[in-house]
DNA sequence: CATTACCCTACTAAGCCGATAGGTTAAATC
DNA sequence: GATTTAACCTATCGGCTTAGTAGGGTAATG
C-alpha cells in the first residue's frame, strides 16, 4: 500500500514465508525437482505456523504464477520454479495481491486529480517507484541467506 | 501499503485533497482564522468532488488530529491549524488511517518471524523507513505550490 | 489398487469501507 | 431572542474483501 501505506495481507505474508522456506532447504537448478524429495505443503505449514488449507490455496496461486512447481502423489510436494536469486519479493507480492500500488482501486498513473491536487499524483508515482525499486532488488536468495542488498 | 503495498483508501485520498484545498486558498498565520471567512465543508466537497457527509466526518477527524481548526455558525468553516509547510503528508495519512505500515495488522517492528523468515522483518522496516522519509518530507506547502522537494 | 499429496470449487463468518441519515450544538445576524 | 447557518456527533447500512474451512477430484507411487 503502501501506500502509500504499506499494508501487507496475511495471504502475502504467508506466501513470502512459504517461498523463503523452499529457498532455504536447498538450491534449485533450472526448475527441476531437487535431488531429495520436494517439500510438502504440510511441512511448510508446520514450519511457518500457517493454516494448512489456507497455505494450500496460496501455493496453488504461486504455481499458477510460475514461482513454484509441484508434483502430486507420495513423495510429491513443491519446489522453486527458478533459482532463488531470480525470484524477487515484488514478483510474489504482485502474484498474490495484484498491483503494488493503488489509490482508491486505481493504479497511480491513471488517476485524474483536479486543480492543485494534481501534484499529488506525482508523489504517489514517486513513492511507488521507490518502493518497487526496493522490492525488486530483494530476492529470495537474499532472504534465504540472511544477507540483504542494503 | 505498501506495503508493502501502497494502498490508499478513499478516506485518506479525500482528506489529503481537502487539506490541499485549505492550503491553497490562503496562507495561515499561527492557526488563526483567516482574514476572509473560513472555508465551509460544502465548498471543499464541491471543489474536490467529495461526498459531502463523508467529507464532514473526515474533517472532524482532521480537527481532532490537530491539523485543522473549525468554527460553527454562519461564516463558519475550516482553516489550517498550522502553516502548510508544517503539515506533512505522513501526518495526515496517519491521522486518518493509523500507522503507515502494517503486516497482518501489526507494525513491522513487533513482528515475530521464525527461522529464515526473520530477515524479512528487516526488509519491512527498511521499506517503511524509506516510505516515511518521503512522506514526511512532502508538506502541504509543496502540494499547494505545485513544487515538490524531489 | 491403495495411499499419498496436490488440485480445485464453493462456501462462510467476520470485519472493513464508503457512504448516508438525522438530530444536536454553537455562532452570527436580524 | 428567534432564526439561520454550519459544524458536531452517533448510529446505521449495504457491499466488498479477507481469512479460513469443507470436501471431493486427480495424478503419481508402490
Amino acid at each position: 500500500m503502501i501506500l502509500v501505506h504499506m499494508r501487507l495481507s496475511a495471504r502475502v505474508d504467508y506466501a513470502i514465508r512459504a517461498v523463503i522456506e523452499l529457498a532455504t532447504i536447498e538450491p534449485v537448478v533450472a526448475g527441476k525437482p531437487p535431488a531429495e524429495f520436494p517439500i510438502t505443503s504440510e511441512r511448510i505449514a508446520k514450519a511457518q505456523e500457517i493454516p494448512p488449507k489456507f497455505l494450500e490455496s496460496i501455493l496453488l496461486q504461486l504455481r499458477r504464477g510460475g514461482v513454484v512447481n509441484a508434483q502430486r502423489g507420495p513423495e510429491g510436494g513443491y519446489w522453486l520454479a527458478r533459482p532463488a536469486d531470480q525470484i524477487s519479493l515484488a514478483q510474489v507480492i504482485e502474484i498474490i495481491d495484484g498491483p503494488l500500488s493503488q489509490v482508491r482501486g486505481h493504479v497511480p498513473a491513471e488517476l485524474d486529480y483536479q486543480g492543485p491536487a494534481r501534484t499529488l499524483q506525482e508523489v504517489w508515482v514517486a513513492v511507488e517507484a521507490q518502493e518497487r525499486r526496493m522490492l525488486e532488488q530483494v530476492t529470495f536468495a537474499h532472504l534465504a541467506s540472511g544477507q540483504l542488498p542494503f
